[in-house]
DNA sequence: TATTCTCAAATAACGGCGTTATTTCGATCG
DNA sequence: CGATCGAAATAACGCCGTTATTTGAGAATA
């Protein structure tokens, strides 16, 4: 493989300007993040991985919580892209499993993220109001899907959709948490999950 | 009020024996997390407010992941004594109800340690099995209460007492967790909280 | 009693961390 | 060409967890 003429990732990412450089360093924190989990998320790492100094960190992002809060919003984009890719169907229901079944996939396939997401392996980090909005938003599809299951006749017509939405997720995000923190052992996760997530849904049928 | 001929918090509880002067090591350290969050919880710092030096840290607990097992258990020892408390009246359903809130409460009123138990602001730690057993060990009144809901007839005579255990644990952590995080704001927490345990305690109903 | 031994505690160091003041250097403009 | 400006590099500060080395008090021994 030729060597660019820039050496480094930085330098092939500066030529391409602001943004470009920034989208980089943050692929780096991204990459850094997944495959060695939270506490390879140093400034010096991440700028180490990018042939750059922290200098160019700090003018970016501030310090590490500017960066801890993008890996946040990707950690969110990527649940979201995960949602979105769940295919509707026609029944509702079965869309509403199949979103729950997707969340789950998400969360034990992307952990280090998921992490990040609820405030594991980040002590300083707490996320401002956007973060929060945007972790809301993520969950758009599911709110739909639960707006379509009561337009459908599948939950209570007097259902409050967003507290459909909030229960439900209340419910995965309580079994994947323990079952991270190794409560569920073996098959338990999957089952408790099952089990959970029903008797939210249940909470709603008519 | 007099000084002893020791000075400081160590040599005090240095003069009564090995087990006292760990249990002094803990409860100092118990007070920093309680009292300023994770971020307070550094050797340099449990040392000072012992008036000692790290060396005896590392002598007594190995390394800091041996304070933090130890806050851990802590933490989980705190929940049980609170579960205990709660009076048992002669409604099965009206204990489980009030277990529920109790464990919201400790949650809310011991938030950093709260967070230890479920791995946040301590990036390094990963609880061994006598952690895990001894987290389950915390929710016996809970399981008890459960049992005497299926032997009342309240719950299904067919429900494994384990697995309503799991799910309602799973649904009151799951609430709490997502409303440290944020997205519960207000009141919210609260409701949400209702809905769901409510909704765990249904999937089990006659 | 005088001397040695033992082991807990203190001291001080190492490398890594987040952060920042200072310096360097390349591009832009007169 | 020389001056200017700003981004990046360097190097430092004070923390952190951890550990090698030294100190010192008390027990054991002669």
């Amino acid at each position: 493989m030729p060597a660019k003429s820039p050496t480094g990732a930085f330098a092939r990412a500066q030529a391409l300007g602001e943004a470009a450089l920034r989208t980089a360093l943050l692929d780096i924190a991204a990459g850094l993040l997944a495959a060695e989990g939270p506490a390879a998320l140093s400034m010096r790492r991440v700028a180490a991985a990018a042939d750059c100094s922290t200098t160019v960190l700090y003018r970016h992002f501030g310090a590490k919580d500017g960066i801890t809060r993008e890996l946040y919003l990707e950690g969110f984009a990527r649940l979201r892209r995960r949602l979105d890719a769940v295919p509707r169907g026609d029944d509702p229901a079965e869309h509403l499993a199949a979103l729950g079944r997707a969340y789950r996939a998400n969360a034990l396939e992307e952990p280090n993220f998921y992490g990040v997401m609820h405030g594991e392996g980040v002590p300083g980090f707490v996320p401002d109001d956007e973060c929060r909005t945007a972790a809301a938003a993520s969950l758009d599809v599911l709110r739909e899907a639960a707006r379509a299951c009561v337009e459908a006749g599948v939950l209570r017509a007097d259902a409050d959709v967003d507290e459909v939405t909030d229960t439900l997720w209340a419910a995965a995000h309580g079994v994947i948490s323990l079952e991270r923190g190794g409560h569920f052992p073996g098959a338990l996760g999957e089952q408790r999950f099952r089990t959970l997530t029903r008797a939210a849904v249940g909470a709603f049928l008519p």
